[in-house]
DNA sequence: GAATTTAAGACAATCGATTGCATAATAATA
DNA sequence: TATTATTATGCAATCGATTGTCTTAAATTC
């Protein structure tokens, strides 16, 4: 009953060949004859061998194992990107190394620094809020190892990236509040020094100036964009009595924050107060009415990063190419935008 | 500018001692002087020693990783656990490798191999739905590691859990719903192979007796719970013209479609019928009515989940007893449950 | 049939850290 | 001072698989 681990050199001894033989036999190496190859996998099977993985590891140099950085995992998007990757590496029989930053710029540091003591054959990573240098990535790639961003990214940083068309999402979003009717269009941004928040913001110019509406800046608003702070900022907008029509946020859930106290102070939507968001967040089609959004595609992002990250990790050049795949965004129209 | 990793032997050189002499001094052992140690650190750092893993852990049998199974890492729920599970190793400095068993036993059993070859120390899971047999868990019990399951767990298998008190739970929403009015409640449930559906169907149950209500099995009603169910439920309900007042969801999201069928309807909810759902989706707080539910305090049971693997993971007992912790649920009372 | 390829394995080093046992140097004890 | 304990390291094996080089025997070529 004791049930030692079968090692390669039990194989070995049982078949009266060397180690070195059942592991290229395993291996499927061309050195080896058809007929030990069998033999191999018959005694192998019959010890119920399982390869240690640590020991390939060590001194193949390939852990089989990709680190992962996310700010949270708990958030919608973040997980299904995240469902996406390992939905690919496990088919590839690699494994994910799964690592918050909580958007805080020392624990994203610290993430890379473990992960790369644990070996990880590379990283992929989607960049905090807070992170102001990028020298901790870029040890990542000193290394050679692959790195594919993710979502957020950085301009800074030569390196493969996935990412959605922000901007065609916002300006479409725009566009299309202002087809239904919309003329004072609040834009709910964040923090400019992220990407995926100023490429809305332009979108969302760009959609007002070709709609022959000047770009007010008293209308763009920055926040952290949760919850409270979409209420928040409608709350002033209203004391202030600013005029309005619609309002198109970055985020989901600000935009969530707005509709509550639109609704509380007795606004119709979207008769009288047009929104959209940004996200595709799961709330966004139970809530009355219903958000109009645009859809992050995270499941096939977390696919296609990965695809991205295993066409680097095979590609034997010696500089490949950074590669940014931009995907396209999808303008989910529901309830709280259309025309009257 | 060349960086090779410096190892143990590059430090041991520097300082004319030996690598097994630097291995105990970065490990801390009482065996090497206090003076030597001081030396190796230095070294350490100023060579910028980082320890491989790998290597250690093949020596060692100890990867300072932990498997974890989830169902499907992009519910609520489970990422919110995996959350918790994260934040506790980290600070451990362990890391977590998640897999996907997307409820597909095949995959479950698929998922515990690739884990254990991965050498991980010990793994975390969730049982999914259509796990027939747990010989996959037991096999690594045999192997002596640490396993903990959460949520959805096995009685079959003697093996430390943490759970919410589904019973209490369910009893709770039951006895408040009616305590507001309710006498006729239909309940949705699932598979009564899974313990967290035959808990709250218990629970159910025992809260309608304990009121003097009969239970009557017609009014409980058995699907695989998502939105569409939910719909299709109602549905079959009005068609049929059954009389209910109140329905109780063992889901967040069966729930979400009934209230979506009964609206549709014109039923005023709660007025007329009160809806109640279990787990405290972010979503059954954006709606309208906002939806009472329980909440399954995942980020806690994260937390607890991975203290109680460490409890076991350093405990050297040969037979540590399965602890099971049993987290008390917290009624979450919102606007669709409330008295008229 | 001698010379040269080729095929199939064996041998042994290696990956980097850990650890049981041995040893040298020093301190404590008789 | 001789003897025993103690302290601080060294030595070498080990974890399990991989891989460059070498060897042997069979196959091919002329």
């Amino acid at each position: 009953m004791k049930k030692e681990k079968a090692t390669i050199h039990d194989i070995a001894e049982k078949l009266n060949v060397t180690a070195s033989t059942v592991s290229r036999a395993l291996n499927d190496n061309p050195r080896i004859s058809e007929a030990t190859k069998k033999k191999v996998l018959k005694v192998a099977k019959q010890l119920n061998y399982q390869p240690n993985h640590i020991a390939s590891a060590l001194r193949s140099g390939k852990s089989r194992l990709i680190g992962v950085i996310v700010p949270t995992a708990n958030r919608n998007f973040f997980s299904s990107v995240i469902r996406g990757i390992e939905e690919i590496a496990t088919n590839l029989n690699y494994r994910i190394v799964i690592s918050q930053s909580y958007d805080e710029f020392e624990k994203e540091v610290q993430n890379v620094e473990a992960l790369l003591n644990a070996q990880v054959d590379g990283v992929i990573a989607s960049i905090g809020k807070t992170t102001e240098n990028i020298e901790h990535f870029e040890k990542i790639m000193k290394k050679g190892i692959p790195l594919v961003l993710f979502d957020r990214v950085s301009n800074d940083l030569e390196v493969s990236q996935v990412v959605i068309d922000d901007f065609l999402g916002a300006y479409q979003t725009v566009d299309h509040l202002i087809k239904n009717g919309a003329k004072r269009i609040i834009h709910f941004s964040s923090s400019q020094r992220i990407n995926i928040y100023k490429e809305r913001k332009r979108g969302y110019e760009e959609a007002l100036k070709d709609n022959g509406i000047e770009v007010d800046p008293a209308l763009i608003l920055y926040s952290n964009m949760q919850l409270e702070d979409g209420r928040k900022l409608i709350e002033d907008l209203l004391k202030k009595d600013v005029k309005f029509d619609a309002v198109f946020s970055a985020s989901d859930y600000a935009i969530m924050g707005a509709m509550q106290v639109l609704k509380e102070h007795g606004y119709k939507i979207p008769q009288q107060i047009k929104l959209a968001g940004f996200g595709n967040e799961p709330f966004t089609s139970f809530t009355e009415p219903t958000i109009t959004t645009v859809d992050q595609k995270s499941i096939p992002m977390g696919k296609i990063t990965a695809e991205t990250f295993f066409e680097l990790l095979n590609d034997k050049k010696t500089d490949p190419m950074a590669k940014k795949t931009i995907l396209k965004p999808e303008l989910i129209i529901r309830g709280s935008s259309q025309k009257n």
